[in-house]
DNA sequence: TTGTCGGCCGATCGCCGACAA
DNA sequence: TTGTCGGCGATCGGCCGACAA
Protein backbone atom coordinates (compact mmCIF):
# COMPACT_ATOMS: atom_id res chain seq x y z
CA UNK A 1 0.00 0.00 0.00
CA UNK A 2 1.30 3.63 -1.05
CA UNK A 3 2.69 5.46 1.97
CA UNK A 4 1.39 8.88 1.08
CA UNK A 5 -2.11 6.93 0.74
CA UNK A 6 -1.57 5.40 3.85
CA UNK A 7 -0.94 8.56 5.31
CA UNK A 8 -3.33 10.20 4.02
CA UNK A 9 -6.11 7.93 5.71
CA UNK A 10 -4.82 7.69 8.72
CA UNK A 11 -4.88 11.59 8.96
CA UNK A 12 -2.60 14.15 10.20
CA UNK A 13 -2.51 12.46 14.43
CA UNK A 14 -0.72 9.72 13.46
CA UNK A 15 3.08 9.56 13.36
CA UNK A 16 5.20 6.07 12.14
CA UNK A 17 8.79 5.83 13.33
CA UNK A 18 10.77 4.68 10.41
CA UNK A 19 13.17 1.89 9.97
CA UNK A 20 16.07 0.97 12.40
CA UNK A 21 14.81 3.81 14.74
CA UNK A 22 14.69 3.70 18.71
CA UNK A 23 11.64 3.54 20.01
CA UNK A 24 9.86 2.71 23.38
CA UNK A 25 6.96 -0.38 23.46
CA UNK A 26 4.59 -0.12 26.22
CA UNK A 27 3.28 -4.30 26.42
CA UNK A 28 0.33 -3.15 28.35
CA UNK A 29 -0.65 -0.25 26.85
CA UNK A 30 -0.63 -2.68 23.46
CA UNK A 31 -2.20 -5.30 25.74
CA UNK A 32 -5.24 -2.87 26.60
CA UNK A 33 -5.34 -1.47 22.48
CA UNK A 34 -6.48 -5.05 21.58
CA UNK A 35 -9.70 -4.95 23.86
CA UNK A 36 -9.17 -8.31 24.59
CA UNK A 37 -8.73 -9.50 28.10
CA UNK A 38 -4.62 -10.32 28.55
CA UNK A 39 -3.53 -12.07 31.52
CA UNK A 40 -0.09 -10.79 32.36
CA UNK A 41 -0.28 -13.10 35.67
CA UNK A 42 1.14 -16.37 35.05
CA UNK A 43 3.90 -14.95 32.76
CA UNK A 44 7.40 -13.70 33.91
CA UNK A 45 7.35 -10.41 35.00
CA UNK A 46 6.88 -7.87 32.03
CA UNK A 47 8.32 -4.65 32.27
CA UNK A 48 6.24 -1.70 31.82
CA UNK A 49 8.39 -0.34 28.47
CA UNK A 50 10.97 -1.93 26.48
CA UNK A 51 13.43 -0.02 24.26
CA UNK A 52 13.35 -1.76 20.88
CA UNK A 53 14.67 -1.20 17.57
CA UNK A 54 12.05 -0.72 14.67
CA UNK A 55 13.27 -3.68 12.74
CA UNK A 56 10.52 -3.78 9.37
CA UNK A 57 7.45 -1.83 8.67
CA UNK A 58 4.21 -2.52 6.41
CA UNK A 59 1.72 -0.05 5.57
CA UNK A 60 -1.72 -2.16 5.48
CA UNK A 61 -5.19 -2.23 4.59
CA UNK A 62 -8.13 -4.22 6.27
CA UNK A 63 -9.36 -6.03 3.35
CA UNK A 64 -13.28 -5.80 4.81
CA UNK A 65 -13.57 -2.24 6.30
CA UNK A 66 -10.21 -0.79 4.05
CA UNK A 67 -9.31 1.07 7.80
CA UNK A 68 -5.88 1.04 7.42
CA UNK A 69 -2.58 -0.14 10.33
CA UNK A 70 0.52 -0.62 10.22
CA UNK A 71 2.79 -3.62 11.34
CA UNK A 72 5.48 -2.55 12.85
CA UNK A 73 8.49 -5.06 13.95
CA UNK A 74 10.58 -4.39 17.10
CA UNK A 75 13.71 -5.99 17.99
CA UNK A 76 14.61 -5.66 22.05
CA UNK A 77 17.88 -4.16 22.87
CA UNK A 78 17.94 -3.77 26.51
CA UNK A 79 16.42 -1.60 28.57
CA UNK A 80 18.86 1.02 29.21
CA UNK A 81 17.03 4.27 29.06
CA UNK A 82 20.82 6.18 29.02
CA UNK A 83 21.44 8.22 25.94
CA UNK A 84 18.03 7.45 24.45
CA UNK A 85 18.29 9.98 21.67
CA UNK A 86 14.89 10.68 20.21
CA UNK A 87 15.33 10.15 16.29
CA UNK A 88 12.27 8.25 15.94
CA UNK A 89 9.52 10.67 14.73
CA UNK A 90 8.33 9.89 11.74
CA UNK A 91 7.15 11.99 9.09
CA UNK A 92 3.23 11.69 8.29
CA UNK A 93 4.11 11.88 4.77
CA UNK A 94 2.06 14.96 3.87
CA UNK A 95 3.66 17.52 6.35
CA UNK A 96 7.31 17.42 6.16
CA UNK A 97 7.39 17.31 2.28
CA UNK A 98 4.70 19.24 0.28
CA UNK A 99 4.40 16.98 -2.19
CA UNK A 100 1.58 14.64 -2.69
CA UNK A 101 -1.91 16.24 -3.13
CA UNK A 102 -4.96 15.43 -1.60
CA UNK A 103 -8.06 16.87 0.52
CA UNK A 104 -10.05 15.01 2.67
CA UNK A 105 -14.09 15.49 3.23
CA UNK A 106 -15.82 14.04 6.06
CA UNK A 107 -19.51 12.68 4.63
CA UNK A 108 -22.29 15.24 5.21
CA UNK A 109 -25.85 13.59 4.96
CA UNK A 110 -26.27 14.17 1.30
CA UNK A 111 -22.97 12.81 0.19
CA UNK A 112 -24.04 9.73 2.43
CA UNK A 113 -27.79 8.98 1.40
CA UNK A 114 -29.36 7.51 -1.31
CA UNK A 115 -29.01 10.91 -3.01
CA UNK A 116 -26.16 9.31 -5.17
CA UNK A 117 -24.38 12.65 -4.99
CA UNK A 118 -20.40 13.69 -3.72
CA UNK A 119 -20.32 17.71 -3.48
CA UNK A 120 -16.83 18.43 -4.16
CA UNK A 121 -15.20 20.93 -1.90
CA UNK A 122 -13.84 23.73 -3.99
CA UNK A 123 -11.09 22.89 -6.12
CA UNK A 124 -10.37 23.42 -10.02
CA UNK A 125 -8.39 20.69 -10.88
CA UNK A 126 -9.12 19.17 -14.07
CA UNK A 127 -12.47 19.37 -15.49
CA UNK A 128 -12.51 16.14 -16.93
CA UNK A 129 -16.03 14.17 -17.39
CA UNK A 130 -14.43 11.13 -15.94
CA UNK A 131 -12.76 10.40 -12.61
CA UNK A 132 -10.92 7.43 -12.08
CA UNK A 133 -9.51 6.34 -8.54
CA UNK A 134 -7.90 3.57 -7.23
CA UNK A 135 -8.79 2.21 -3.54
CA UNK A 136 -5.93 1.18 -1.07
CA UNK A 137 -6.54 -2.37 -2.64
CA UNK A 138 -5.87 -0.98 -6.26
CA UNK A 139 -9.13 -1.57 -7.23
CA UNK A 140 -9.99 1.61 -9.69
CA UNK A 141 -13.72 3.46 -9.40
CA UNK A 142 -14.69 5.24 -11.90
CA UNK A 143 -16.55 8.47 -10.87
CA UNK A 144 -18.50 10.95 -13.41
CA UNK A 145 -17.66 14.23 -12.57
CA UNK A 146 -20.37 17.32 -13.58
CA UNK A 147 -19.77 21.23 -12.80
CA UNK A 148 -23.64 22.09 -12.16
CA UNK A 149 -26.34 23.66 -10.35
CA UNK A 150 -27.01 27.40 -9.22
CA UNK A 151 -24.76 28.04 -8.17
CA UNK A 152 -22.12 25.99 -10.49
CA UNK A 153 -20.46 23.69 -7.94
CA UNK A 154 -18.42 19.95 -8.89
CA UNK A 155 -20.59 16.74 -8.29
CA UNK A 156 -19.42 13.34 -8.59
CA UNK A 157 -22.88 11.30 -9.71
CA UNK A 158 -22.07 8.06 -11.17
CA UNK A 159 -20.80 5.35 -9.27
CA UNK A 160 -20.92 7.41 -6.54
CA UNK A 161 -23.21 5.61 -4.63
CA UNK A 162 -21.96 2.30 -5.26
CA UNK A 163 -18.59 3.28 -3.55
CA UNK A 164 -21.06 4.42 -0.42
CA UNK A 165 -22.42 1.20 -0.21
CA UNK A 166 -19.64 -1.17 -1.15
CA UNK A 167 -17.70 0.82 1.42
CA UNK A 168 -20.42 0.95 4.15
CA UNK A 169 -19.91 4.63 4.14
CA UNK A 170 -22.29 6.68 6.36
CA UNK A 171 -22.25 10.42 6.86
CA UNK A 172 -19.45 11.44 9.22
CA UNK A 173 -17.10 8.76 7.46
CA UNK A 174 -14.27 10.72 6.00
CA UNK A 175 -13.13 10.26 2.06
CA UNK A 176 -9.58 10.81 0.98
CA UNK A 177 -8.77 11.99 -2.39
CA UNK A 178 -4.77 11.99 -2.86
CA UNK A 179 -3.01 12.68 -5.99
CA UNK A 180 0.18 10.36 -6.36
CA UNK A 181 3.34 11.46 -7.44
CA UNK A 182 3.12 9.44 -10.54
CA UNK A 183 0.01 11.54 -11.20
CA UNK A 184 -2.32 8.74 -10.48
CA UNK A 185 -5.45 9.21 -8.00
CA UNK A 186 -6.37 6.98 -5.29
CA UNK A 187 -9.34 7.01 -2.86
CA UNK A 188 -9.11 5.78 0.81
CA UNK A 189 -11.85 6.18 3.64
CA UNK A 190 -11.25 7.17 7.24
CA UNK A 191 -14.03 5.65 9.76
CA UNK A 192 -15.89 7.98 12.21
CA UNK A 193 -15.01 7.67 15.54
CA UNK A 194 -17.72 5.93 17.34
CA UNK A 195 -19.19 8.25 19.71
CA UNK A 196 -17.53 11.27 17.79
CA UNK A 197 -20.34 12.41 16.10
CA UNK A 198 -19.15 13.95 12.97
CA UNK A 199 -15.83 13.97 12.23
CA UNK A 200 -14.00 16.95 13.18
CA UNK A 201 -13.43 19.35 10.57
CA UNK A 202 -9.61 18.46 8.81
CA UNK A 203 -8.88 20.26 5.68
CA UNK A 204 -6.90 19.75 2.63
CA UNK A 205 -3.11 19.91 2.50
CA UNK A 206 -2.27 21.44 -1.42
CA UNK A 207 -5.75 21.37 -4.51
CA UNK A 208 -4.50 24.59 -4.67
CA UNK A 209 -8.47 26.48 -5.56
CA UNK A 210 -8.86 29.06 -8.03
CA UNK A 211 -12.09 30.14 -9.83
CA UNK A 212 -13.55 28.45 -12.25
CA UNK B 1 -29.23 -25.91 17.75
CA UNK B 2 -32.37 -27.87 17.49
CA UNK B 3 -30.92 -31.35 16.65
CA UNK B 4 -34.07 -31.95 14.32
CA UNK B 5 -33.62 -28.68 12.02
CA UNK B 6 -30.09 -29.64 11.63
CA UNK B 7 -30.99 -33.09 10.55
CA UNK B 8 -33.76 -31.59 8.11
CA UNK B 9 -30.66 -29.25 6.83
CA UNK B 10 -28.24 -31.94 6.81
CA UNK B 11 -30.05 -33.95 4.59
CA UNK B 12 -30.85 -37.42 4.67
CA UNK B 13 -26.98 -39.17 3.75
CA UNK B 14 -25.83 -37.47 7.35
CA UNK B 15 -25.29 -39.61 10.26
CA UNK B 16 -23.94 -38.63 13.35
CA UNK B 17 -22.91 -41.29 15.79
CA UNK B 18 -24.66 -40.76 19.33
CA UNK B 19 -21.80 -40.04 22.34
CA UNK B 20 -20.12 -42.50 23.72
CA UNK B 21 -20.30 -44.80 20.80
CA UNK B 22 -17.49 -45.99 18.86
CA UNK B 23 -16.01 -44.70 15.69
CA UNK B 24 -13.14 -45.15 13.53
CA UNK B 25 -11.13 -41.70 12.89
CA UNK B 26 -9.31 -41.33 9.31
CA UNK B 27 -6.35 -38.33 10.28
CA UNK B 28 -5.92 -38.13 6.37
CA UNK B 29 -9.30 -38.30 5.05
CA UNK B 30 -10.19 -35.22 7.86
CA UNK B 31 -7.09 -33.39 6.65
CA UNK B 32 -8.11 -33.63 2.90
CA UNK B 33 -11.78 -32.46 3.75
CA UNK B 34 -9.98 -29.09 5.17
CA UNK B 35 -8.62 -28.36 1.37
CA UNK B 36 -5.85 -27.03 3.08
CA UNK B 37 -2.65 -28.96 2.56
CA UNK B 38 -1.31 -30.49 5.73
CA UNK B 39 2.02 -32.12 5.92
CA UNK B 40 2.56 -34.68 7.69
CA UNK B 41 6.14 -35.62 6.85
CA UNK B 42 7.84 -33.92 10.13
CA UNK B 43 4.95 -35.13 12.59
CA UNK B 44 5.31 -39.15 14.25
CA UNK B 45 4.27 -41.34 11.73
CA UNK B 46 0.22 -40.69 12.32
CA UNK B 47 -2.07 -44.19 11.44
CA UNK B 48 -4.11 -44.22 9.02
CA UNK B 49 -7.44 -45.26 11.38
CA UNK B 50 -7.50 -44.73 15.02
CA UNK B 51 -10.51 -45.96 16.89
CA UNK B 52 -12.26 -43.44 18.84
CA UNK B 53 -15.14 -42.88 21.52
CA UNK B 54 -17.01 -39.55 21.10
CA UNK B 55 -16.87 -37.56 24.27
CA UNK B 56 -18.59 -34.56 22.81
CA UNK B 57 -21.43 -33.75 20.29
CA UNK B 58 -22.27 -30.20 18.95
CA UNK B 59 -24.84 -29.30 16.50
CA UNK B 60 -23.76 -26.05 15.05
CA UNK B 61 -24.29 -23.50 12.11
CA UNK B 62 -22.17 -20.83 10.40
CA UNK B 63 -23.42 -17.86 11.45
CA UNK B 64 -22.28 -16.20 7.73
CA UNK B 65 -23.70 -19.02 5.46
CA UNK B 66 -26.11 -20.73 7.56
CA UNK B 67 -24.76 -23.74 6.83
CA UNK B 68 -24.71 -27.13 9.25
CA UNK B 69 -21.94 -28.63 10.66
CA UNK B 70 -21.19 -30.62 13.45
CA UNK B 71 -18.64 -30.64 16.43
CA UNK B 72 -17.34 -34.39 17.32
CA UNK B 73 -14.89 -34.44 20.65
CA UNK B 74 -13.21 -37.76 19.96
CA UNK B 75 -10.85 -39.63 22.42
CA UNK B 76 -8.86 -42.61 20.97
CA UNK B 77 -8.81 -45.58 22.72
CA UNK B 78 -6.29 -47.74 21.02
CA UNK B 79 -6.29 -49.13 17.69
CA UNK B 80 -7.30 -52.59 18.81
CA UNK B 81 -10.03 -53.49 16.48
CA UNK B 82 -10.93 -56.46 17.73
CA UNK B 83 -14.73 -56.62 19.03
CA UNK B 84 -14.97 -53.90 17.34
CA UNK B 85 -18.93 -53.71 17.37
CA UNK B 86 -20.44 -51.32 15.00
CA UNK B 87 -23.08 -49.66 17.18
CA UNK B 88 -22.16 -46.39 15.96
CA UNK B 89 -24.30 -45.74 13.33
CA UNK B 90 -26.91 -42.75 14.54
CA UNK B 91 -30.44 -41.59 13.34
CA UNK B 92 -30.81 -39.05 11.01
CA UNK B 93 -32.93 -37.38 13.25
CA UNK B 94 -35.97 -37.94 10.72
CA UNK B 95 -36.03 -41.13 9.65
CA UNK B 96 -35.82 -43.53 11.96
CA UNK B 97 -38.69 -42.14 14.46
CA UNK B 98 -41.27 -40.22 12.09
CA UNK B 99 -41.89 -37.37 14.41
CA UNK B 100 -40.71 -34.05 12.98
CA UNK B 101 -42.60 -32.91 10.12
CA UNK B 102 -40.52 -31.40 7.44
CA UNK B 103 -40.13 -31.01 4.09
CA UNK B 104 -36.89 -29.41 1.81
CA UNK B 105 -37.57 -28.18 -1.66
CA UNK B 106 -34.93 -26.64 -4.27
CA UNK B 107 -35.61 -23.29 -4.96
CA UNK B 108 -36.85 -22.99 -8.70
CA UNK B 109 -35.24 -20.01 -10.79
CA UNK B 110 -38.66 -18.77 -10.22
CA UNK B 111 -38.52 -18.92 -6.51
CA UNK B 112 -34.47 -17.55 -6.24
CA UNK B 113 -35.19 -14.46 -9.01
CA UNK B 114 -36.57 -11.64 -7.75
CA UNK B 115 -40.17 -11.92 -8.56
CA UNK B 116 -40.12 -12.37 -5.08
CA UNK B 117 -42.07 -15.39 -4.62
CA UNK B 118 -41.58 -19.07 -3.12
CA UNK B 119 -44.09 -21.51 -4.71
CA UNK B 120 -45.27 -24.24 -1.68
CA UNK B 121 -45.13 -27.55 -2.67
CA UNK B 122 -48.34 -28.68 -2.09
CA UNK B 123 -49.75 -29.59 1.26
CA UNK B 124 -52.45 -28.43 3.27
CA UNK B 125 -51.38 -27.30 6.52
CA UNK B 126 -52.56 -24.04 8.49
CA UNK B 127 -54.24 -21.28 5.69
CA UNK B 128 -52.60 -18.75 8.25
CA UNK B 129 -51.80 -15.47 6.80
CA UNK B 130 -48.68 -15.14 8.33
CA UNK B 131 -46.13 -17.81 8.01
CA UNK B 132 -43.56 -17.07 11.04
CA UNK B 133 -40.31 -19.55 11.23
CA UNK B 134 -37.18 -19.42 12.92
CA UNK B 135 -34.02 -19.72 11.52
CA UNK B 136 -30.49 -21.34 12.84
CA UNK B 137 -29.74 -18.56 14.49
CA UNK B 138 -33.18 -18.19 16.23
CA UNK B 139 -34.18 -15.20 13.99
CA UNK B 140 -37.58 -15.24 13.26
CA UNK B 141 -38.65 -14.77 9.58
CA UNK B 142 -42.28 -13.40 9.01
CA UNK B 143 -43.48 -14.45 5.55
CA UNK B 144 -47.12 -13.33 3.87
CA UNK B 145 -48.91 -17.04 2.84
CA UNK B 146 -51.50 -16.15 0.29
CA UNK B 147 -53.57 -19.05 -1.83
CA UNK B 148 -54.06 -17.79 -5.42
CA UNK B 149 -53.53 -18.06 -8.95
CA UNK B 150 -55.23 -20.12 -11.48
CA UNK B 151 -55.33 -23.11 -10.48
CA UNK B 152 -54.70 -21.85 -7.46
CA UNK B 153 -52.30 -22.88 -4.84
CA UNK B 154 -50.03 -21.53 -1.92
CA UNK B 155 -47.50 -19.26 -2.12
CA UNK B 156 -45.30 -17.40 0.16
CA UNK B 157 -44.61 -13.53 -0.99
CA UNK B 158 -43.80 -10.51 1.28
CA UNK B 159 -40.70 -10.88 2.81
CA UNK B 160 -39.43 -14.04 1.19
CA UNK B 161 -37.28 -11.60 -1.63
CA UNK B 162 -35.27 -10.48 1.87
CA UNK B 163 -34.46 -14.22 2.85
CA UNK B 164 -33.23 -15.04 -0.29
CA UNK B 165 -31.20 -11.80 -0.27
CA UNK B 166 -29.82 -12.59 3.17
CA UNK B 167 -29.23 -15.79 3.24
CA UNK B 168 -27.76 -15.06 -0.30
CA UNK B 169 -29.82 -18.34 -2.14
CA UNK B 170 -29.96 -19.39 -5.84
CA UNK B 171 -31.61 -21.73 -7.69
CA UNK B 172 -30.45 -25.07 -6.67
CA UNK B 173 -30.14 -24.37 -3.03
CA UNK B 174 -32.60 -25.85 -1.33
CA UNK B 175 -34.56 -24.77 1.79
CA UNK B 176 -35.99 -26.75 4.38
CA UNK B 177 -39.57 -26.03 6.48
CA UNK B 178 -39.74 -28.20 9.95
CA UNK B 179 -42.43 -27.71 12.72
CA UNK B 180 -40.98 -28.66 15.49
CA UNK B 181 -41.93 -30.88 18.11
CA UNK B 182 -43.14 -27.86 20.35
CA UNK B 183 -45.43 -26.60 17.24
CA UNK B 184 -42.68 -23.83 16.40
CA UNK B 185 -42.02 -23.46 12.57
CA UNK B 186 -38.20 -23.45 11.40
CA UNK B 187 -36.60 -22.93 8.23
CA UNK B 188 -33.26 -24.22 7.27
CA UNK B 189 -31.09 -23.91 3.95
CA UNK B 190 -28.64 -25.98 1.96
CA UNK B 191 -26.74 -24.50 -0.48
CA UNK B 192 -26.61 -26.74 -3.75
CA UNK B 193 -23.05 -28.48 -3.78
CA UNK B 194 -20.50 -26.75 -6.45
CA UNK B 195 -21.07 -28.14 -9.79
CA UNK B 196 -23.81 -30.53 -9.47
CA UNK B 197 -26.21 -28.07 -11.21
CA UNK B 198 -29.56 -28.07 -9.79
CA UNK B 199 -29.72 -30.31 -5.91
CA UNK B 200 -31.11 -33.63 -6.63
CA UNK B 201 -34.79 -33.80 -6.33
CA UNK B 202 -35.01 -34.51 -2.12
CA UNK B 203 -38.49 -34.61 -0.83
CA UNK B 204 -40.80 -34.72 2.03
CA UNK B 205 -41.57 -36.49 4.97
CA UNK B 206 -44.26 -35.90 6.82
CA UNK B 207 -46.71 -33.02 5.94
CA UNK B 208 -49.63 -34.95 4.59
CA UNK B 209 -51.23 -33.55 1.75
CA UNK B 210 -54.90 -33.34 1.08
CA UNK B 211 -56.94 -31.30 -1.42
CA UNK B 212 -58.15 -27.74 -0.76
C1' DT C 1 -19.39 28.01 -1.13
C1' DT C 2 -22.17 23.94 -0.21
C1' DG C 3 -25.94 21.27 2.45
C1' DT C 4 -30.55 20.07 1.86
C1' DC C 5 -34.95 20.02 -0.38
C1' DG C 6 -38.58 18.78 -3.77
C1' DG C 7 -39.35 17.22 -8.36
C1' DC C 8 -38.81 14.35 -12.22
C1' DC C 9 -38.02 10.18 -14.79
C1' DG C 10 -36.65 5.60 -15.65
C1' DA C 11 -35.46 1.12 -13.51
C1' DT C 12 -36.53 -2.13 -10.45
C1' DC C 13 -39.43 -4.66 -7.19
C1' DG C 14 -43.39 -6.92 -5.55
C1' DC C 15 -47.51 -8.96 -6.73
C1' DC C 16 -50.89 -10.75 -9.98
C1' DG C 17 -53.38 -14.27 -13.25
C1' DA C 18 -52.66 -16.85 -17.59
C1' DC C 19 -50.89 -20.70 -19.51
C1' DA C 20 -48.60 -24.90 -20.34
C1' DA C 21 -45.59 -28.60 -19.07
C1' DT D 1 -49.48 -29.71 -9.63
C1' DT D 2 -46.23 -26.00 -10.38
C1' DG D 3 -42.59 -23.35 -13.28
C1' DT D 4 -42.42 -19.47 -16.09
C1' DC D 5 -44.20 -15.56 -18.52
C1' DG D 6 -46.00 -10.78 -19.31
C1' DG D 7 -48.18 -7.03 -17.18
C1' DC D 8 -49.35 -3.68 -13.68
C1' DG D 9 -48.63 -0.34 -10.10
C1' DA D 10 -45.76 1.24 -6.28
C1' DT D 11 -41.47 2.19 -4.86
C1' DC D 12 -36.81 3.41 -5.23
C1' DG D 13 -32.54 5.21 -7.22
C1' DG D 14 -30.23 8.56 -9.76
C1' DC D 15 -30.02 13.07 -11.37
C1' DC D 16 -31.55 17.86 -11.55
C1' DG D 17 -32.00 23.07 -10.15
C1' DA D 18 -33.73 26.06 -6.40
C1' DC D 19 -32.73 28.02 -2.31
C1' DA D 20 -30.68 29.31 1.91
C1' DA D 21 -27.24 28.93 5.43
Amino acid sequence: LDSELWHACAGGMVQIPPVNSKVVYFPQGHAEHTLINVDFGPLPRIPPLILCRVAALKYLADPETDEVYAKIRLIPIGNNMDNFDDEGLGSNGSESNGKPISFVKALTQSDANNGGVFSVPKYSDPPVQTVIAKDVHGESWKFRHIYRGTPRRHLLTTAWSNFVNQKKLIAGDSVVFLRAENGNLCVGIRRAKKGCGIAGRESLSGWKSSSG
